[in-house]
DNA sequence: GCCGTTTTCGGCCCGACTGTTTTCAGTCG
């Protein structure tokens, strides 16, 4: 898919282009670029069966631009991108890494300093060249300084499993402050995206000030970027900025409508607005200078003639339409969710009893909790053999009696998480799997073969009729491991045809199917189950990771098998 | 560079904060 390798060209040429001072340009670069991202189709498709009027059906793609993607398809290359980088030799993408550089004073740096690249910025700051220049000082070297030392250490952008709970925190510190009236997380946050470039928090208040001195003394903050009358922006200890912004009560649901985003939906809702002839901003929405609403963002959404559109949505994905049409859908919400059916126990070296699990369960009031420990391939993780598998069967119908007649709604499930071996074959024997509740097949090794090889590899374990769930289906690590090559949409097919369930991972680490893949597997009709992986009990409320990601690819109650009632939930099992 | 039932030309979302500019440009979101 050269769709990815595209926008990041578009995203080059118009920092350039900024550069040079030309206006609008890289807009036009920029909003290309962005649809390319997210665009389901590969370019490369769509080019080969409508040629360029093909490519023109792209939103904000003219002539012009359909011809660049035509260019970079046929030589790998665009001249345009090549002609600015053979005019000047900076190395632009690295130096806008660094805070406080945007391509305006990249260039001064260049002409005055010949900076052209991080190295060199180092070492000019370092003899204190930059303080010296016009239009720079002191303080702007200690902030290039800073920002390549922020470069070295953390690598931009973290998990929303680290950055989510610590945010929260600083939320229910605040919250106690009795100049804040109202408080929301706000941005990628709370769109709940995979990864987190930096925290926003909203507030609503009449009296900021001690909000804001109390923000920037908080514990966990290592340095103050900025701090002003409604704004403030701080370093914090776990490598991520966090921003606050206070505003007044009235403005609250438009300045959270707002600063949630994304900049994408935005510039939607706000062409919304002007094209009913009113004009939306953080601070409300005006009829000619009137307020007509602001308080709330359902009120912002409805005065614009739309419902309201979750922040999972607010990704410029359809949603306005969707909203437009009432057609958005109903999505599914952590307490829809009935059980947990990928769980390990200390059978497998996991941390905690199943007792132990089911107690944890039990409290989360949910009606059954799923034990899949590895099976015996994974000799590191202690994986079960037929036997072992038996006899954690016979445990599993003692705690069930146990759990019966303490007259506990709870019932555990047995299965297992089987390793798909490289031939797509499973290394449990069948009839041994037939006498488990369910059974999860992963992959775990070999993950780098050919795109053929792994499709066909992970087919034949689905067709396999015990294979009811595939766990973790791309394997992909955030941040650490790439996903698997995969033919996804020859899985989504074989997927429908034979019944099997895909996964949604809520491992903070994993979000595997991640909300892209989600989404296509709704539109393709395949069922899926969101489940934890949990090693021990108190992972089981990582549920709220793959709930979101569930949310962010549109999903239902009614696509995902573990909103179900037991006896529902089993029907829809392979296994019989 | 794109786009259009107010336009094929003239617009393109909009505001806060910083630093060094004595009135605002650049950066960021």
């Amino acid at each position: 898919m050269k769709n990815q390798e595209i926008a990041k060209i578009f995203f080059q040429i118009a920092d350039f282009m900024k550069m040079e001072g030309i206006a609008f340009k890289p807009q036009a670069y920029i909003k290309v670029a962005l649809n390319l991202e997210s665009l389901n189709e590969d370019v490369g498709e769509i080019y080969k069966k409508d040629g360029l009027n093909g490519l023109q059906k792209i939103p904000g793609v003219g002539k012009g631009l359909a011809e660049a993607i035509e260019e970079y398809l046929k030589k790998g290359k665009i001249k345009t991108l090549e002609d600015f980088k053979k005019k000047s030799p900076i190395k632009l993408d690295q130096l806008l890494n660094v805070e406080s550089l945007g391509p305006k004073k990249i260039k001064v740096l260049y002409e005055k300093l010949g900076i052209k690249n991080l190295k060199d910025l180092e070492k000019q700051a370092k003899k204190h060249k930059i303080a010296e220049l016009d239009g720079f000082g002191e303080k702007a070297e200690q902030n290039i300084l800073q920002g390549i030392e922020f470069l070295k250490t953390a690598s931009g952008r973290l998990s929303l499993g680290i950055v989510l709970p610590i945010a929260r925190e600083v939320i229910e510190k605040l919250r106690l402050l009795p100049e804040v009236k109202q408080i929301s997380l706000a941005g990628s946050l709370r769109r709940r995206k995979e990864t987190i470039g930096d925290a926003d928090i909203l507030v609503a208040s009449d009296n900021p000030k001690p909000i804001m001195d109390y923000f920037i003394k908080l514990d966990g903050v290592e340095k103050v970027w900025a701090k002003g009358d409604t704004k403030a922006s701080v370093r914090m200890k776990m490598g991520f900025d966090m921003d606050l912004r206070v505003v007044k009560e009235e403005s609250f649901g438009s300045a959270l409508q707002y600063f949630t985003g994304s900049k994408e939906h935005n510039i939607a809702t706000r062409k919304i607005a002007i094209e009913q002839g009113l004009k939306l901003s953080e601070y409300g929405l005006f009829k000619r200078d009137k307020p007509i609403a602001g308080k709330t963002e359902e009120g912002i959404y409805n005065a614009l003639g739309l419902s309201f559109i979750e922040p999972e949505l607010r990704e410029d994905g359809g949603e306005i339409d969707a909203s437009l049409n009432g057609k958005l859908p109903k999505l599914v919400k952590l307490t829809d969710i009935k059980g947990d059916l990928h769980c390990h126990s200390n059978w497998d070296g996991g941390e905690d009893s199943i007792e132990e699990m089911a107690e944890s369960a039990i409290k989360m009031g949910y009606e059954y909790l799923g034990i899949s420990d590895h099976t015996k391939f994974l000799k590191i993780e202690n994986g079960l053999d037929e036997k072992q598998l038996l006899a954690q069967k016979l445990e599993i119908e003692k705690l069930n009696n146990l759990l019966k007649i303490k007259n506990c709604k709870l019932k555990i499930l047995h299965g297992c998480e089987c390793n798909i071996m490289n031939d797509g074959s499973l290394d449990i024997k069948d009839e041994v799997l037939e006498k488990l509740d369910y059974v999860i097949a992963g992959l775990h090794s070999s993950l780098k073969m050919s795109k053929k090889e792994m499709t066909e590899r992970l087919i034949k374990a689905m067709k396999n009729p015990n294979v009811d769930i595939i766990s973790h289906p791309t394997t992909r690590l955030l941040g650490k491991r790439e996903e698997a090559q995969l033919d996804f949409d020859k899985i989504l097919k074989v997927a429908r045809e034979t019944g099997t369930i895909l996964e949604v991972n809520s491992s903070p680490e994993r979000l595997d199917l991640n909300d892209f893949y989600i989404r296509r597997a709704k539109a393709e009709g395949v069922k899926m189950i969101i489940n934890t992986d949990s090693h021990q009990k108190e992972q089981l409320n990582l549920m709220e990771y793959g709930v979101s990601m569930a949310r962010r690819g549109w999903v239902e109650k009614q696509d995902i098998i573990n909103t179900l009632p037991v006896e529902e939930l089993l029907k829809n099992l392979k296994h019989k």
